[in-house]
DNA sequence: ATATTGCAAATTGGATCCAAAAAACAGATG
DNA sequence: CATCTGTTTTTTGGATCCAATTTGCAATAT
C-alpha cells in the first residue's frame, strides 16, 4: 500500500526561519527602531553561519523592515512621522477599495469569522495578541475580495507600522475606539453596504493614522527636549 | 589643503550591480518569463562567486520579478492575466490620486521637462526607449507630490506589468494612443486641473490595462493552441 | 583639553568548499 | 512499450575562510 507522506509543508529553510522570527520581532516591536542587526549575533543565536542571516537581512531590507549600509550592517528601519503619515495616507486608499470589492462577495461564514474575531477585541482588552487580533480581522474582511496583489501591499505597509500603531494604542483611548470603528464596519458589511463599509473604513484608517502622527510628533519632541537637556 | 574626496557614489557592490542588471534584463524582457536563472551561470557571466548572485536572486524574488522554489532554483515571473489586471487596477487607484497630489505642486521646471519628454515621444515612434521615456513622463508627473512610498509602489507595479506592456504597444496601435493621452493629462496638468489630470490618468490606465489583457489572453489562447496541436 | 594620527578589533562582502536535494539517465521488469 | 529503480550529474543551501572596510582607542601634537 502505498503510504502518502505527510509532509504537505516542507522543512522550511534556516534564511526562511530567520527572516520571519526577524520580521515578526521588528513588526510586535521587540527590536526597537535604530536597533543594530549584527549578522554574528543573530547567527549564533540561531546557530547558523552568516549566510542565511545575510538572506534573512537582504529581504527585511526590500521590505523596508531594515536599512542597511555597506559594511556598516543592517539596523531596524526608522520611519519619520512623514512616512508615517503617508503610509496611512496608501492604506486610506487601498483598504476602503478592498473593502468595497470584497463585501459583494462575502459567505455568510466569512461574516461569521469576522464576527468572531469582533467578539475577541471586546474580551481581550489587553494587548497582547491586539495586533494579530487586528489582522486576523482586515484579513477575513478582504479575503473574498481575491485580490492577492492588493492583500499583499496591504501587509506590506502594514507591517511597516504596526510596531507604532501598537505603542500608540496602550498609550491611548486608541483601543476603544478602534473596537467601536471595526463593529461599525462590520455592520455595514453584514448590511451588505459595501459603500457605507467602504466610507467607515477610510475614517477609521485616516483617524488613526491622525492620532498616531500626533502621538509621535509629541513623544518624539518630549524625547528629543529631555535627550537635550541631558546632554547639555 | 583639504581635498574632500569625490567618491560621492560608492563603488557598487557585486550584488548590487547583478540585482540591476537581471532586474533590468527582466523588466525590459530580456529575459522570457519562466526562464530559468542558473546561479551559477550568472555567476560566471559576471565573473564573481555564487554568493552576490544569489543575494541579487534573494531581492529580485522579494519584488515579484522571480520566482524561486527551493533546491529548484529561479525563474522569471509569469503573470496571469488576473495578475495583470488586478495590477492595472491598482496602477488605476495609485497614480490618479498621485496626480492630483501632485499638480498643484508642479513648478513650471517640472512641467517644461514632462512636456520635453511627451515631445521625444513623438520623434521617437520606434518602441527601443519607449518605456524608459514613459517612466520619465510619469516620473516627472509624479515628482512634485514629493510621497516616496507612493512613488515606489507604483514603480514596483509598474516593473512587473513592463515586459507585457513593451509587448502589447508595438504589436497594436497602443502606441500612438498612448501618446494622445499622455498629451492630455499633460495639458490638464498644465491647466492646473488636477482633477481632470487625475480622471484621464485613471481612464488612460484602465484602458491600456483592459487592451493588454484581452491582447494576452488572445496570444495565449493562441499559442496554446498551436502547441496543444503540435503536441497532439 | 581637544583634535589628529596610527594601529587593533570588530564587522561586513565575497570566495571557496561541502552536504543535501533534485533532475537526468541507464538498466531492469512488468 | 511504459514504468520502476538505482546511480550519476547538476544545482542549490549552507559552512568556513579570507579580504576589504569601518570603528574604537591609544598615543601624540597643538
Amino acid at each position: 500500500m502505498k503510504v502518502r507522506s505527510v509532509d504537505i509543508g516542507q522543512m522550511a529553510s534556516a534564511s526562511e526561519v530567520i527572516f520571519e522570527a526577524l520580521r515578526e520581532a521588528i513588526v510586535k516591536g521587540d527590536l526597537t527602531e535604530g536597533e543594530a542587526l549584527r549578522q554574528d549575533r543573530i547567527a549564533r543565536m540561531f546557530n547558523v553561519s552568516r549566510i542565511p542571516v545575510r538572506e534573512a537581512l537582504t529581504r527585511l531590507e526590500e521590505q523596508g523592515l531594515v536599512s542597511t549600509q555597506r559594511y556598516r550592517g543592517a539596523v531596524v528601519t526608522t520611519l519619520s512621522t512623514e512616512e508615517v503619515s503617508e503610509i496611512f495616507e496608501y492604506r486610506a486608499l487601498l483598504e476602503p477599495e478592498m473593502l468595497k470589492a470584497s463585501v459583494p462577495r462575502m459567505t455568510d461564514e466569512a461574516l461569521r469569522r469576522a464576527r468572531q474575531i469582533a467578539a475577541a477585541f471586546a474580551s481581550e482588552p489587553d494587548s497582547v495578541h491586539w495586533g494579530e487580533l487586528n489582522r486576523d480581522f482586515h484579513y477575513a474582511l478582504y479575503e473574498a475580495a481575491n485580490r492577492p496583489y492588493f492583500l499583499q501591499a496591504i501587509n506590506a505597509a502594514l507591517d511597516r507600522v504596526d510596531r507604532y500603531s501598537r505603542i500608540q494604542l496602550v498609550m491611548t483611548d486608541g483601543m476603544e475606539r478602534a473596537r467601536r470603528e471595526h463593529e461599525a464596519i462590520l455592520a455595514a458589511c453584514e448590511a451588505r453596504d459595501a459603500t457605507r463599509a467602504a466610507e467607515l473604513t477610510r475614517e477609521h484608517i485616516r483617524g488613526a493614522g491622525r492620532s498616531l502622527v500626533d502621538f509621535l510628533v509629541r513623544s518624539r519632541a518630549e524625547r528629543d527636549g529631555t535627550a537635550s537637556r541631558a546632554s547639555a
